[in-house]
RNA sequence: GGGAGAUUAGCUCAGCUGGUUCAGAGCAUCUGCCUUACAAGCAGAGGGUCACAGGUUCGAACCCUGUAUCUCCCA
């Protein structure tokens, strides 16, 4: 069979996925074993793969790919989300283009439209993961909206109000005058922009009587345009610029409204004039001072963000503009004094990019102060881990600090709020209408049913994702209990790992912890992974509309899954941003094909027969081999495990990579590689191929979960196999009781007594294929690689010597010497001037030893095994010295 | 404004309990090689005042204090 000379990836990611596929790898359910489960962050359902994406579930699929191995009952459950907003903006947008206004739909024939976007376009971020070979049980394919996971939503919202937890009420909300509903606080993102301040003069309201030149006040503002809405100005009562103003009122510009003068502690003396101009209805702080001190509250902008009727002045007008010429009119009655620009922080809508508007309104919200309490404990006693830990100061301040919840949202698509009203001011919350009618009958015996209507608005998305690791398994455990939970719920919850980005710590993370301990008394996960933020190799965040982010299929196509997830994966510390480079997935390409090439000589090599007279015997130089390579792939496998146990992935994939690469290809493969005779490759012996063999197999288990095609493909070609004998399903090596250290030492000191006779070759400027001789200076006979040296240093002879051998090549390594007899003359002045080199280096040392050693402090303080150590440094360093000096002494 | 983290080779990062001349890896660079698995490769080499300034210690990349720069979170 002839084997192509580089890999092909497409092919193989082709045929091996719909191989997993039709053998039902991925699928997992209850049994006797031990359960491993992730569930995923459900992508919006509107997305597109992006890097993020990659690296998150690049990360998730080499975990459950590993644990699979490991011989865990692996589960890793897929699933999208419905992203309230961000699909109905989509929505929305779509009608526009086709002429239609979503206000003259009715609601449900908006939801037909969006059910059907979410048929069309939903999911193909689903598709696009199965291209990387995520190795999710499809069959268990969730969606937040879907009717069971929504019925749960609703169960948790009645649950939560009849425990008390929830609550109606007008409170100052983040609202988004683009997706006209209020958002959370952990939806506004708070950006630093260019402002102007603008310092505006208020007049004082003369006493009566008086007839003096009118007074005034001024205020400085960064949002002149709520200027209407002014219903006082604040003062601090500590400062004296301003107590002759005590029981005075102002005259508001523009509408002329005469508002008192109000004294609090709040206003910043420092900041502008030290006067505040006091909006409640636009502004969080504005709004508690107007609950102080019982201020009238005027809303002067609608829900689209334009100046209201409330106003009096520029009514209809968008409130930039009005901005703009508010400052214009107040400038022309010579009321602004001064105009400086200043920096702050302006908050925008993270879905629809929306300037926020604080705005009062009446929404739904969830008290969080009892609910959060377990969710906090639990991260700090170490139940639940964050990865890195760094991250558990951020989880606990944002916990001792968090707010109730708005979870309204003024919008169609989500789960709708069950509360239900009669027109005359009751409420009554529970799941349909007859149930509503009854309740409300008990409080209102009047109760026209014609008058009883559902809350119009939904919930945020966020309100349902946070039963993810609940609801995927069991939707109905709400209502039936935990008790009552089904097989699937009891046998993957609590799941073992997240993946997922910090960005979503407190939007998701924490919540689902909250709901975790709600309503199931225990935790969602036992690990939190924190991956970084994919950014470009400048550090900039990858984003459309910088268009720096490369596609992932595209990236995929050209280095093959496996090349981009090793690439993704050697560049992303845990928790740390990863800049990223298409040069890592170049990496992870010829990473791949170096695999391939291994495979494509060991697959070349011919077998010879074990018995009769052309039987062909296993050398020493293999032998050695074999057993140096048992241990040290036992070894490194030891420190794989390690790093996979503390979820440091690249220092895993790289401590793979080196052990394939450099220790396997270039040392073991090289070793026991059959000779060349007369250009023709001489077979091997049957003992030797099967060990190697069974290395390999080894090493694709290990390196499966970071290449699952590569390494399929290669097991599938390595030899005929049941349909399936996978390795995707194939056992995780296990290391050898007892390693042999001193052996793999031995081995250590044989490469560098190979690489020194290459570097010989180098300077000297000899062939390769030249062969050498090596004599080291030893009272022993013989070693265990004695041979393995003679193969990998390609030599003559590799012996032994009690004397020392003049006019040879020599060199140190540890306290032995070696020579090479070289048939060319030795520069003399290059040899004296090596040595020389080396000899003023070993004096150094052994100075900086020494003088350590007398220093009766340390003696006195540092550990006994310390000293022993630098003992014996002081003595190797001395011989060393010893044997320098000879050698320049016999060539001077 | 409050808090967290970072700063180690050209780049991306390790460095876990302070102790080997502890300063490391991969990539990139340079030099020599088309050596019949692999030029997506092989062999070799160079490259760092561990951000800066103090301090603790017999001993500091590591601990402490301050400074600078950057990133993130919260208000």
């Amino acid at each position: 069979m002839e084997i192509a000379k580089t890999y092909n990836s497409a092919q193989a990611e082709q045929t091996w996925y719909k191989y997993w596929l039709d053998n039902k790898f991925f699928k997992s359910t209850p049994d006797h074993r031990t359960p491993y489960t992730i569930v995923i962050p459900p992508p919006n359902v509107t997305g597109v793969l992006h890097m993020g994406h990659m690296l998150n579930n690049t990360i998730q699929d080499v975990l459950i790919r590993r644990a699979r191995m490991l011989g865990f009952n692996a589960c890793w459950v897929p699933g999208t989300d419905h992203a309230s907003i961000a699909t109905e903006a989509k929505v929305v947008a779509l009608l526009k283009e086709q002429g239609i206004n979503k206000a003259d739909l009715s609601r449900e024939d908006f939801l037909k439209h969006a059910w059907g976007w979410k048929e069309k376009y939903g999911g193909i971020i689903l598709e696009q993961l199965k291209k990387l070979g995520a190795s999710c049980d499809w069959d268990r394919t969730r969606f937040t909206m879907e009717e069971d996971l929504s019925e749960a939503v609703i169960d948790v919202f009645i649950d939560l109000y009849n425990k008390g937890h929830i609550y109606r009420g007008v409170r100052m909300v983040n609202w988004d005058p683009q997706g006209l509903t209020a958002v959370s606080d952990e939806e506004v993102i708070h950006k630093e922009a260019q402002s102007k301040l603008v310092y505006v003069k208020y007049q004082i309201e003369a006493s009566t009587g008086s007839a003096s030149e009118p007074e005034y006040i001024t205020i400085a503002t960064t949002r002149p345009e709520t200027i209407m809405g002014d219903t006082a100005v604040c003062v601090n009562p500590t400062d004296e610029r301003y107590t002759h103003l005590k029981g005075k009122n102002v005259i508001v510009p523009i509408v002329n409204r005469v508002v008192p003068v109000i004294f609090d502690e709040y206003v910043d003396k420092e900041f502008g004039t030290g006067t505040l101009k006091v909006t409640p209805a636009h502004d969080i702080n504005d709004f508690n001072l107007g609950q102080r001190h019982k201020l009238q509250t005027i809303d002067v902008l609608t829900q689209e963000g334009k100046i209201s009727e409330a106003a009096g002045a520029y009514v209809g007008m968008d409130r930039f503009a009005c901005r703009k010429q508010i400052i214009k009119d107040l400038e022309e009655k010579g009321l602004v004094s001064k105009i400086e620009d200043i920096k702050n922080k302006v908050g925008y809508s993270e879905r629809t990019n929306a300037v926020i508007e604080p705005r009062l309104s009446m929404q739904w919200f969830l008290k969080m102060e009892n609910v959060s309490k377990p969710a906090l404990d639990n991260v700090l006693n170490g139940e639940i881990k964050l990865i890195p830990d760094k991250f558990i100061n951020t989880y606990k301040h944002w916990m001792e600090n968090v707010h109730d919840w708005c979870i309204s949202r003024q919008l169609w698509w989500g789960q709708r709020i069950p509360a239900w009203y009669d027109g005359q001011g009751n409420t009554v919350i529970c799941k349909t209408k007859e149930e509503a009618i009854t309740l409300l009958k008990v409080k209102n015996a009047s109760l026209n049913v014609n008058d009883v209507k559902q809350d119009e608005d939904v919930l945020d998305t966020w309100f349902s994702s946070w039963l993810w690791p609940i609801t995927v398994f069991d939707p109905k455990v709400i209502r039936n209990g935990k008790a009552n939970a089904n097989e699937d719920l009891k046998y993957y919850y609590p799941t073992n790992d997240l993946v997922t980005a910090p960005e979503i710590l407190f939007f998701w993370v924490a919540r689902m912890a909250i709901a975790g301990y709600e309503w199931m008394g225990e935790k969602p996960f036992s690990n939190v992974y924190l991956t970084g933020i994919v950014r470009d190799k400048l550090g900039r965040k990858m984003s459309k509309s910088l268009g720096n982010s490369p596609d992932p299929l595209d990236l995929i196509e050209k280095y093959g899954a496996d090349g981009v997830r090793v690439g993704m994966l050697l560049c992303s510390p845990a928790g740390n941003d990863l800049m990223f480079d298409e040069s890592y997935c170049e990496q992870g390409r010829n990473f791949a094909n170096k695999v391939w090439n291994a495979f494509r000589l060991i697959k070349g090599f011919e077998i010879g027969a074990s018995t009769g007279s052309a039987a062909i015997q296993q050398s020493d130089a293999q032998k050695a081999a074999i057993t140096w390579f048992e241990n040290k792939l036992s070894e490194q496998l030891e420190i794989i495990n390690d790093h996979y146990s503390k979820y440091r992935m690249s220092d895993a994939l790289m401590t793979t990579y080196k052990l394939v690469w450099d220790d396997f290809c270039a040392w073991y493969l090289e070793a026991i590689k059959p000779e060349f005779i007369d250009g023709k490759a001489q077979p091997i012996d049957q003992v030797t191929y099967d060990a190697t063999i069974g290395y390999l197999e080894s090493l694709l288990k290990i390196m499966h979960p970071w290449m699952p095609f590569i390494t399929e493909e290669i097991w599938h070609l390595l030899k005929e196999r049941d349909a399936k004998e996978c390795i995707i399903v194939a056992e995780w090596p296990v290391q050898l009781k007892e390693l042999d250290k001193k052996q793999l030492a031995e081995f250590e000191v044989s490469k560098e007594l190979v690489a020194m006779v290459r570097n010989v070759r180098a300077q000297k400027q000899l062939s390769p294929k030249e062969k050498l001789e090596v004599i080291e200076k030893s009272d022993a006979t013989r070693s265990y690689f004695d041979n393995t040296i003679i193969k990998l240093a390609n030599l003559s002879a590799f012996s032994y010597t009690k004397e020392k051998v003049e006019g040879a090549f020599s060199f140190q390594i540890k306290t032995t010497e070696f020579y090479i007899p070289l048939a060319m003359n030795l520069n003399k002045e290059e040899e004296v001037e090596r040595l020389t080199k080396e000899l003023e280096y070993n004096k150094g040392f052994l100075k900086s030893v020494q003088i350590k050693l007398s220093n009766e402090k340390f003696v006195a303080n540092a550990k006994p095994e310390i000293i022993e150590v630098e003992r014996k440094k002081e003595s190797d360093a001395l011989s060393k010295i010893k044997t320098l000096e000879e050698q320049l002494a016999v060539l001077n």
